[in-house]
RNA sequence: GCCCCUGUAGCUCAAUGGACAGAGCAGCAGCCUUCUAAGCUGUUGGUUGUGGGUUCGAAUCCCGCCAGGGGCGCCA
């Protein structure tokens, strides 16, 4: 915002430390502590330990020989454009921007670029986010929710931030917990399932379930128990071979089954407005990862064990090192069948050779640690050069109070059941708060303020935090959440809906122009220094992948819009003001509509 | 045994080498004939698990230890 006068005090600095024999590294420059004024600081104590190094410091303490050299590049200064003045505090030099023209400057060029104020310049590579990889023959859960929005928000942002963005999901329709729902389906469920949706999601998580119960060894069973379960896996491992064969009933039944649980994917998926881009599926990379299993068996990057053991490669061996690492990983079972290794090997092999992309960030939980360590090492040994552009995104699971989720002990939390909670909360908090909304509105509000409680929630922790999932917490609608930050959009709203000037198109081309020539009050300038930090919070979160900063942002920009709100009047105010803080306002609106798309929240316009 | 993650206020979390370690919740005290109180203002609360080290400066970087969680040959 202020790079060319930045630059020319940059000049100015360095042109007095070099007259003055002062050895300065580069200067950085922070944001001043917000005091009332908004500007930017450098501190001199790098140069003050280097003269001290030398032995140039006279007996000076650093802290007090920063603060000497501080003062003295201060008063070196001349009047400059844009400032209004400087001052020499505790080894830093501040600069004070002046007030009007860093409102003029950031509410402007908020209004003008809109939707698009904030976004990085395109940046000529290609990122692939893959997330949302539920398994199949499953009900979505809180658990794959936090991985999806997680992955939908970093996805936003990074393209944001400019880079060309494919976001991919890989639902999980193989292996062998697919095929002991279909085995259970098919024994004991053909033709009883539920034709809604949801309800046979559900259902499916009842039947796989049951089915791990009855092929789960039991302690003290009978004879006659133990060649009951012998018999069920006999039964499930021949149901995985024909399907593995290509056997046309089975592939019939798993079609069907298959995409019962795509269904409610997708339904779900829309319900959090995510669009993928590309679809992975298991079972289309089976078939290419048996091709890479041969070559790494012929050029002695495995050894095949079969048929006394599977397809192994010794990667600490391979790679000379005497410390296990990465272990011995099976990239094949002994039956012929591939695991989730192997496919991973295709996966990322289609990733760069079909999408061309530059770099593959893979969302997946960090229990999941070893298993990327060794996919990727594999691919690197295997020759794959592109090894090294894969990333594995680990996110730290999500619990319940109980402990951890479990299909098997039918403890879990799915999605759907929280998504309708939350939207009779909010329905009830309506009918209690804002009882005047039109009935009409009612359902759209409550889908936008549940969903962004939901998702503020799991955004606003840190990626390798794991999270106990407490629902009274995730759809707490006080204070640090989703709501408080749609509320103050939907406070700058009103403001401007009462103000006659029809800015809905956000674009401030209704709004008269202002200077700002009044004197602001300390709300109004933490209000504009929140608007003026955001394009680099958002570069910032995209180079971290980390969504939380952005999630951090947003509320304590919420918060100064909450107390300027309280704080000062906008309609009351004498006619050149009110022009003014109307442009403010709008520009505000627009920072928090663009804030929240990241986290993939959408505020309403009345709440 | 080896590897990974976590440890900050009563609770849930921020702060990734800079100024006094900040929020929310919970608690306490105020603010609605005034632009939406899903809000605002004030206040209580800390030896950043622990011992060293690096640095002008460490919650942050390095080493050791303690505690909790996760992972480690045919689950995904």
């Amino acid at each position: 915002m202020f790079e060319k006068e930045q630059q020319t005090v940059e000049a100015q600095i360095q042109a007095f430390c070099a007259a003055n024999e002062i050895t300065l590294a580069e200067i950085k420059w922070m944001p001043i502590p917000f005091s009332g004024e908004w500007g930017i600081s450098t501190s001199f104590f790098a140069a003050a330990a280097a003269a001290a190094k030398a032995g140039k410091s006279q007996g000076v303490p650093v802290p007090a020989l920063a603060q000497k050299i501080a003062e003295a590049v201060c008063s070196s200064l001349g009047a400059l454009p844009a400032i209004s003045h400087s001052e020499a505090v505790k080894g830093y030099l501040n600069l004070y921007f002046s007030t009007a023209e860093v409102a003029r400057r950031v509410v402007d060029s908020a209004l003008a670029d809109g939707e698009r104020f904030g976004a990085g310049s395109p940046k000529q590579e290609r990122v692939m986010v893959e997330y949302a990889q539920p398994n199949t023959h499953h009900s979505f859960h809180i658990g794959h929710y936090r991985n999806t929005i997680l992955g939908e928000s970093l996805a936003r942002i990074v393209q944001f931030a400019g880079f060309e963005t494919i976001r991919a999901s890989y639902p999980g329709d193989l292996g062998l917990g697919v095929i002991t729902v279909m085995w259970a389906y098919e024994k004991f469920y053909k033709g009883r399932e539920p034709v809604d949706i949801h309800e046979r999601g559900q259902w499916l998580l009842k039947i796989y379930a049951e089915a791990t119960n009855l092929l789960a060894e039991k302690e003290q069973e009978t004879p006659e128990e133990k060649a009951q379960r012998e018999t069920y896996e006999t039964e499930r491992r021949d149901l995985y071979r024909k399907w593995d064969a290509g056997d046309p009933a089975v592939r019939q039944l798993w079609q069907e089954t298959r995409e019962w649980s795509l269904v409610e994917l997708r339904d779900i998926l829309e319900m959090m407005d995510v669009k993928i881009d590309v679809w992975f599926y298991e079972s289309e990379v089976d078939e290419p990862s048996k091709k890479i299993v041969d070559e790494l068996i012929a050029r002695g990057i495995a050894s095949d064990e079969r048929p006394a053991g599977p397809v192994i490669v010794k990667i600490d061996e391979k790679l000379g090192l005497s410390k296990e690492k990465y272990r011995v990983a099976v990239i094949l079972r002994s039956d012929g069948t591939t695991l989730y290794l192997t496919k991973d090997l295709a996966l990322a092999e289609q990733k760069f050779d079909e999408y061309h992309v530059d770099r593959s960030i893979y969302v997946v939980d960090n229990r999941q640690s070893l298993h990327f360590q060794q996919a990727f090492k594999i691919l690197e040994l295997w020759g794959f050069k592109q090894a090294e552009k894969c990333y594995h995104l680990a996110y730290g699971f999500v619990s319940l109070p109980e402990g951890a989720m479990s299909a098997r002990r039918g403890r879990v939390v799915l999605f759907k059941e929280v998504y309708d909670e939350a939207i009779q909360r909010v329905l009830a908090v309506i009918a209690e708060k804002n009882p005047g909304m039109p009935e009409s509105e009612r359902a759209g509000v409550a889908r936008k303020v549940g969903m962004g409680a939901l998702a503020y929630s799991m955004l606003a922790v840190d990626n390798n935090k794991d999270i106990i999932f407490d629902i009274n917490e995730a759809l707490s609608f006080d204070g640090r959440t989703g709501p408080y930050i749609q509320n103050a959009y939907v406070r700058a709203n009103s403001i401007l809906r009462k103000s006659k000037v029809e800015s809905q198109k956000s674009n401030g081309s209704d709004l008269q122009p202002s200077t700002f020539s009044y004197e602001l009050t300390a709300h109004e300038i933490e209000l504009i220094e929140q608007m003026s930090r955001f394009p680099k919070i958002v570069q910032q979160a995209a180079s971290e992948y980390r969504p939380l900063v952005v999630a951090t942002y947003v509320y304590d920009l919420a918060t100064a819009f909450h107390s300027f709100y309280h704080a000062v009047p906008v309609l009351q105010s004498e006619e050149a003001v009110r022009a003014a803080r109307l442009r403010l306002v709008a520009a505000a609106k627009q920072v928090l509509s663009n804030a929240l798309k990241l986290l993939g929240i959408t505020a309403p316009e009345v709440m």
